[in-house]
DNA sequence: CTTGTAATCGAAATCGTTTTCGATTTCGAA
DNA sequence: TTCGAAATCGAAAACGATTTCGATTACAAG
């Protein structure tokens, strides 16, 4: 049972392939009574042209690559969501790959989706990545390119992001609101602009305070997990009693540092406060629920898209596309943890 | 800046686009001598194949698509993880669908994939599916289909599953043996296979220890969220407080629970114990943590590929091919809320 | 120096569209 | 009736690979 080509749809209608595909397309050198024959029978029986055929006189694949750090993670598997409905409406098929917080493996699978002849890429960039020349490459190619949430202030291309520094600075500001004075952070790995500048947003909220930043409140959770919080929080609870709350980089080792917290009995938020990070569905969920601030993952995956179809279209018509930078909405989330 | 083609490399080594074909694809009748000029300036420039245009010819994609009733969803992520690792391995790219749950939507997926002539499909079923004939046009297409998790007993076609009767019959049975007498079940929708397989087992313990079996002790969860188990978890306080023992079709609707107790401080497993299903990353880190069934996504996930291509390769051989249906070993995995 | 065979190579057809451009038809106006 | 413009159609050339099959070369044997 093979698939149906323009050739069997002329034959059948005793058109030419050329008058069927016109038709198809709404050319204005077709009569209105053919295009509704057409029409009318290749939605009969179920025809539309080959993708693959098509492309190679058009160049477009209809078909977008998008790279994520890691594929079972709350936040991304949203701006997934997000991603794929806008596709969906525009009728693009989407191709996802992991990095796997990999330099290495990211720059692969770059090449990887260069080859798919993908109209565009979305990418959110690995915490180990510590050049942009493999990102670069992708404009030299002139094809579509936006980062989102973890993105690189090198590069000159479209991005969607948070403000990461105003969101952390507000979450602190509330720890300090609530009376807590000796703030500890859990904060992110060194490279990723998403952990430098929640850090910055840290230390600018004490700044403002007037309250101490000392160097040994800050601990450095590498791979973001709930183990590194709950590490922390024993240290903490054992070394460092003096510290009466705990911003954490993201939910998980908010998550964890909480789960420590509960075995040992220690009150939270009176004896210590835990603010997160993301507000992943599941931090609503423990006791105490987690406060944290709400990264709105699935309009950043539309907005994502949007960014990169209106890039598309610009290029198709052969004008200037000159890049942008969207900065989504965030908000503190209060709940029982603070 | 254009992708280089067959052309530009024959030219450049004064070869014909035949033998440079041939040459890359290790044909007998092209010199060792020549294969090795042509291979290794392929590997300086960089050069590949363009996917489409091969695809023309041998009627080869090189893509599978995936459809999954949900995206951010723990287990179904993880699924995922395993398909894209074995799929890369083999070269494969994956175009991933959600179905939402939709039984149309899961319709219109699948005509999509096809139209986009990917070599196989990975489908899990959504809860509304109640038919399968879209599932059938798929093998008579001849092209092949491997259901993962949410399969159903009546299409003729490979698939990765869990033994879901056994492994509810042990959770129950874990229940039981502790102490508990009126286990209550939160069951799943009527129609996958899943809950009911699950909600056989859950019978089959209660029948093999003599427990009874009460009709108003099991409470249907139409989408399997944690408000649903919080609400039941309500209601089973205030009205029917002599059940002892949840056993839920799905961690989520156990943890919902669970949060609800804490709130009355409910002494879990004490006055009331909870086991869940799946083994999401979450059900560890609650407080008390929860007890469930392992079902390892990312083995399901690379199985469900290797499925595929084992059927891929004996149909091009022209061969034939009878389907399989692979069960995945559980654990059931005791925590604190049993 | 032939001749036959094996080893190499390439021309050309093909896959299913899209699109240019030339051919044909239609039809109103003169 | 005839002419020309406008409307409608189709032939054919791409797109970039794969593959069949015929052509050429090399070389050993007679």
């Amino acid at each position: 049972m093979r698939n149906l080509t323009l050739k069997d749809i002329a034959n059948a209608l005793n058109l030419s392939i050329t008058t069927v595909s016109k038709a198809l397309k709404d050319y204005p050198d077709v009569s209105p009574k053919t295009k509704a024959k057409v029409k009318a029978y290749t939605k009969e029986v179920n025809f539309t042209p080959n993708a693959y055929a098509a492309y190679l006189r058009t160049q477009e694949s209809k078909i977008i690559g998008v790279i994520i750090p890691r594929l079972n993670h709350y936040f991304f598997s949203n701006v997934l969501k997000g991603i794929m409905k806008a596709a969906e409406e525009e009728g693009y098929m989407v191709i996802i790959l992991s990095s796997e917080e990999s330099y290495e493996l990211e720059k692969k699978q770059i090449d990887r989706l260069l080859k798919q002849n993908v109209d565009g890429i979305l990418l959110s960039i690995a915490d180990s990545t510590h050049d942009t020349s493999h990102i670069d490459n992708i404009l030299k190619q002139n094809i579509p390119l936006v980062l989102f949430d973890k993105y690189s202030k090198l590069s000159q291309c479209s991005s969607v992001i948070i403000n990461d520094q105003n969101a952390a600075f507000t979450a602190v500001e509330h720890l300090i609101k609530s009376g807590k004075k000796n703030i500890a952070h859990l904060r992110g790995p060194l490279l990723p602009q998403n952990s430098i500048d929640r850090f910055l947003g840290y230390r600018k909220a004490l700044d403002k305070y007037e309250l101490p930043y000392k160097k040994e409140w800050v601990f450095t959770c590498q791979d973001i997990t709930s183990d590194e919080g709950y590490a922390y929080a024993k240290h903490i609870l054992e070394k460092q009693p003096e510290i009466d709350a705990i911003f954490a980089v993201a939910d998980m080792p908010a998550i964890g540092a909480i789960k420590y917290f509960n075995e040992q009995n220690v009150a939270i938020p009176e004896q210590i406060a835990v603010m997160g990070f993301s507000n992943w569905k599941i931090s609503g969920l423990i006791t105490p629920a987690l406060s944290t601030v709400n990264q709105p993952g699935e309009t950043m995956g539309r907005k994502a898209f949007e960014l990169f179809y209106k890039e598309l279209k610009l290029l198709k018509k052969g004008k200037k596309v000159d890049y942008q930078i969207v900065e989504i909405e965030t908000a503190l989330i209060v709940r029982d943890s603070t």
